[in-house]
DNA sequence: CCAATCCGATTGACGCGTCAATCATTCCCG
DNA sequence: CGGGAATGATTGACGCGTCAATCGGATTGG
């Protein structure tokens, strides 16, 4: 891959640091998610579905611009759609410059439950992150969290960009 | 706990940290995940699993003392054993104690793979996460993981203490 | 000794995620 | 025009994870 050869494996210390980084992010992913789906009822991956389209101009997005929002890849999206459309939280209609693919559109319903979500959701990150870090170990994490991006876009997926 | 501040939404700072944060732990972990899978077959839960079946004494475990070593469910364990047998990597034996349950065995195919997926397990960590860090973002972030999953475990899931 | 119960573990249903294959429409070149 | 290739999006198969229900052996109290 890169110009080296064989490089020494991660010490002893890095592996704990790996271990307890992956180990929480798993964790809280999942406590969030629980939460969510506790109090409202949707998933993560349907808020940002949601928040993308109540965020979009007419509130309605083709498949592959809401993919690029969220930073799915398309058949993911269209998973997620399908159980999304068959819960009534959105709905597909004909888009009239090219009928390839349909405009994603969010229903009534749909907004109603992404706005009721959205203080549970900021409820769940101020109570399970947030209040759970300084302000000085939020800026490290957020930094920290920043360089494994780049460095996931530079070395890993070129496509990872997102956004 | 007495300021009344604390009560009120994340900034948009602390949501911008936590959607950095969130955003770059998927994307590590389903890079970590790719490159297993395309190296060497097999899932991180699978490679948690060898691991602690190829630590454990005479190299078998009850399922349930498996289940605490990996720190998952016992459901999601049953499931995950079920498809590593499919696969030949691990067995299930008749335990002599209590019939209620089988111990689960790692097999000489399974202690191969374990051995072979090693270098690359070690190697991904260190291509994808610890070259991405300084050795101070590094430890910053060991900790504030660590802050995190302290607070799950008082906050959030009281048995979510696991290992 | 036998029922009630407890406990270790599995199962089924279903949501989620990825990969590879497939469709349908549009674009483009002859 | 007509027949590919490119593009937008969906589908199917399968692994993974959770919840609720269940199964069967072990315990124990009468």
């Amino acid at each position: 891959m890169a110009d080296a050869r064989r490089r020494s494996t991660p010490t002893a210390g890095e592996l704990a640091a790996w271990r307890e980084y992956i180990e929480a992010s798993e964790r809280i992913r999942r406590a969030i998610a629980a939460g969510l789906a506790d109090q409202e009822g949707i998933s993560p991956g349907d808020y940002g579905v949601l928040l993308a389209l109540a965020e979009a101009p007419d509130r309605r997005l083709r498949s592959s611009a809401l993919a690029d929002a969220v930073g799915w890849e398309r058949s993911r999206l269209s998973h997620h759609l399908a159980r999304m459309e068959r819960r009534g939280l959105i709905a597909r209609e004909e888009c009239g410059t090219d009928s390839r693919g349909a405009d994603v559109v969010i229903t009534a319903e749909g907004l109603h439950v992404f706005r009721r979500s959205s203080a549970s959701h900021f409820a769940l990150i101020r109570d399970l992150f947030v209040d759970a870090l300084t302000p000085a170990q939020l800026d490290a994490l957020q930094e920290a969290s920043a360089a494994i991006r780049t460095h996931l876009a530079e070395q890993g997926a070129p496509d990872a960009i997102a956004g």
